[in-house]
DNA sequence: CCACAATACGGAGACAGTCTCCACTTAGCA
DNA sequence: TGCTAAGTGGAGACTGTCTCCGTATTGTGG
């Protein structure tokens, strides 16, 4: 890539960091190249749909991820306080755009998706967890099927714009039912 | 409403039913207009928003609830698969149509949508089959939680399109996080 | 039966967002 | 320094939403 493509793709993945975060994702992805300064084309040319947009602006929450993760492992407790604490955490991390839980949830289905990135790292923090419970997790339970079912809660969470509080009940239901 | 109206009022409900089974609650209102024979100005004063619309064309399926939950109850058995039942068919009801499960589950939350009634009438449903679970249900689950919780996965599941069969071991999770 | 409000109709067109196309510009190599 | 592949930008086509208002229809009171 060119120096100065370069330079135009970063400028316009921070305006649409701003702009997503501000406006929500439905900003005008015209607006958004106006206000990084370029071209509509240059937008489309460096990302062809809003989704491809929206998965450079959340590069960095990757590492966020995995730093929660073991952050999170290593407080030590019960399964059942392990469990919960990263289910929280599961929520924040996929909550931090508006409209970001379902987003994600939903590209976890979808491999061609290009947020796949971020699904496998969260499936595998998923993974990491599930390990650590060893025998205390039901049966036949993957991290896919984590992901969909915190996924969920935090979808009607964001979307209703529900109080943050309204998240543990739900996730203690779950829990509960997880372990054995 | 004169009669005229009411007869345009009825063909663009009929219109819409069609298009939204077949293409989804994206349907443009104006080719809805379209087919039903009517303007788009007819269409918006009879339906200000697209939600008022969907809501008008959903109207039938309030009855096929509440025979529904007659049906699940009457049949009797443990709580469990009572409760299990019921949120089978609690998924199927709100998966009628193409994004159902996310548009009824949200509006659950919001009093001022025009889909209050359907919502109203699903929590009524709930309450029931709530009453006749007694002491085995967790204390502190309302209604509204149970249509979060389920919402979340039907809507997982709709939007993802996953195979229906996917349904149930989310909902085992559920229940028996649900029951003590 | 008919005249005349009141009610309803319809579709042109304003508006907003998405996305393409291509004449022009620029970086970077030989 | 000149050449060309790579990149740019913004006008405008296209699609869907929604409003406005001149026209048409209804049904009622005289």
């Amino acid at each position: 890539m060119r120096a100065d493509a370069a330079r135009n793709r970063d400028k316009i993945i921070e305006a649409a960091r701003v702009a997503f975060r501000t406006r929500g994702y439905d900003a005008p992805l015209d607006d958004i190249a106006k206000a990084a300064g370029v071209g509509a084309g240059t937008l489309y040319r460096h990302f062809p749909t809003r989704e491809s947009l929206v998965d450079a602006v959340m590069q960095a929450w990757v590492e966020r991820v995995n730093d929660a993760v073991g952050k999170v492992r290593a407080e030590g407790g019960t399964s059942r306080e392990l469990l919960l604490r990263w289910f929280q955490q599961y929520v924040e991390l996929i909550s931090v755009h508006k409209g970001g839980p379902a987003k994600i949830t939903l590209a976890m289905e979808d491999d061609a998706s290009p947020m796949r990135t971020k699904c496998h790292t969260l499936r595998a923090a998923n993974t990491q967890i599930i390990e650590q419970l060893g025998d205390d997790l039901r049966p036949g339970v993957d991290s896919l099927q984590f992901a969909r079912l915190v996924g969920g809660i935090a979808s009607v969470v964001d979307q209703g714009n529900l109080p943050a509080e309204s998240v543990g009940p739900m996730l203690e239901v779950v829990v509960d039912g997880l372990l054995v």
